[in-house]
DNA sequence: ACCTGAACACCGTTCAAGT
DNA sequence: ACCTGAACACCGTTCAAGT
């Protein structure tokens, strides 16, 4: 009496050699651990459910029931990063602080490049409420603390967040990436000098920032500090 | 004698009556032409190689006689409305000029949010060499002008760079979009206000600036002017 | 040369089914 | 409930073939 296994089927190639995973052996925790850290190791065009699923040694579909689809999943990974996120405490002036929250969202953003991705390219209509919530009602905090009325508090920090978006996004693109920063060297090098004169001329300059990606944010940054130092609302 | 059409044949479903594409119906040009205008009608993710050539009325393929594939379609559309783009000229002081140079750019990129993703998202290490290179010359030469030496001038327009595209992200991504701001409202509004004291404080004038895109990117662009303007280094 | 459809290797997701 | 593979409707792109 032949056991079934023993029956010379012609077996379809199973790619990979995996039971049935038990039961508990899945989370939602679990599954965003091994997202973030697929996304910021491969890239955010690399991850794909597929993958993760492969990754996590469980069928495709398993994410599934912790996840509606990929969007949700994103959504999860971008808000369990930033609403965790508390900005450190430090000493100083009101403006040395809020530099010091500038720099530790900066930091979180450039350290963490997929959650910054997904932060700027997100289509869906939700939104997080901005970069993240604590170190946002901190900033505003501090703005007022330096005497600026309501409107300018809200706007300063407008324009800090903007600034420090395009900075953080700068620099994963290229500043941190020595073939982008080539890249871009040999196509400024390529420009004619005659119809692109001070750009020619400032080309060392302006490669140097460039390959100085924190260097130029805490440039600009102190720039936008001064020009707050120099508000006509303020009355401190 | 029937003819060939009324034959009685069980075609195949045929998507659309199209004959073979006409010889020279086809050129780069045309279909980046199409490409932009597909991009910012239906947005980035709708977009696809095979929905491009349905909109010529060709076959996918035909594509690729002309580019490599999607992305250097990408990076020729882009770059066609980057290299094509001439800021206008203005009058006044150099930072007046400055200025119009900046909200120019600003207005480009918000006017074209498919492009400006493009620039933002883009993976591959080829980049342009920035924003909008005749832009960025005339830039340099007003902060030349205005008295920077070539190291401020360089960082300067890093800020300047990076606080537009920073700004203009937002706007076609929130500011822009009533049902984007409607759920910014609805989030802020859903925060415990013992948290965050100062956001719900502020919660009014935080709405209003994101409703105001170009209002709120004109505030930043003059709160860093501001910093230029107070700089240790000029001398004029 | 320019344009074509078929085919391949990927996606995300629906569905019916197993445990 | 939790996890599965098959199937569907999409992609971008390779390829051999038509004109």
């Amino acid at each position: 009496m032949p056991s079934e296994q023993s029956v010379a089927t012609v077996a379809p190639p199973r790619p990979a050699r995996r039971s049935r995973a038990p039961r508990g052996s899945l989370s939602a925790e679990l599954i965003i651990d091994h997202a973030l850290r697929l996304m910021d190791e491969k890239g955010l065009e690399a991850f794909s459910m597929r993958a993760l699923a492969e990754d996590l040694g469980v069928g495709t579909m398993a994410l599934y029931t912790y996840f509606r689809g990929k969007d949700e999943l994103f959504r999860a990974a971008r808000d369990r990063v930033l609403a965790a996120y508390t900005p450190p405490s430090t000493e100083g002036s009101w403006d040395q602080q809020l530099r010091a929250a500038c720099l530790a969202v900066h930091d979180l953003f450039t350290g963490r490049p997929a959650v910054l991705r997904l932060l700027a390219e997100s289509t869906a209509q939700d939104d997080f409420v901005d970069v993240a919530t604590a170190s946002m009602d901190r900033m505003l905090g501090l703005l007022c603390e330096g005497g600026l009325n309501r409107e300018d508090a809200a706007r300063a920090y407008g324009t800090l967040s903007r600034f420090t978006i395009g900075s953080a996004l700068r620099e994963i693109r290229v500043c941190s990436r020595p073939e982008a920063v080539e890249m871009f060297r040999s196509r400024i090098a390529a420009l004619p000098p005659e119809h692109y004169p001070h750009l020619a001329d400032l080309a060392p300059e302006i490669l140097a920032t460039t390959e100085d990606g924190p260097g130029q944010y805490e440039y600009g940054l102190d720039l936008i500090l001064a020009g707050l130092r120099h508000l006509p609302s303020r009355c401190t």
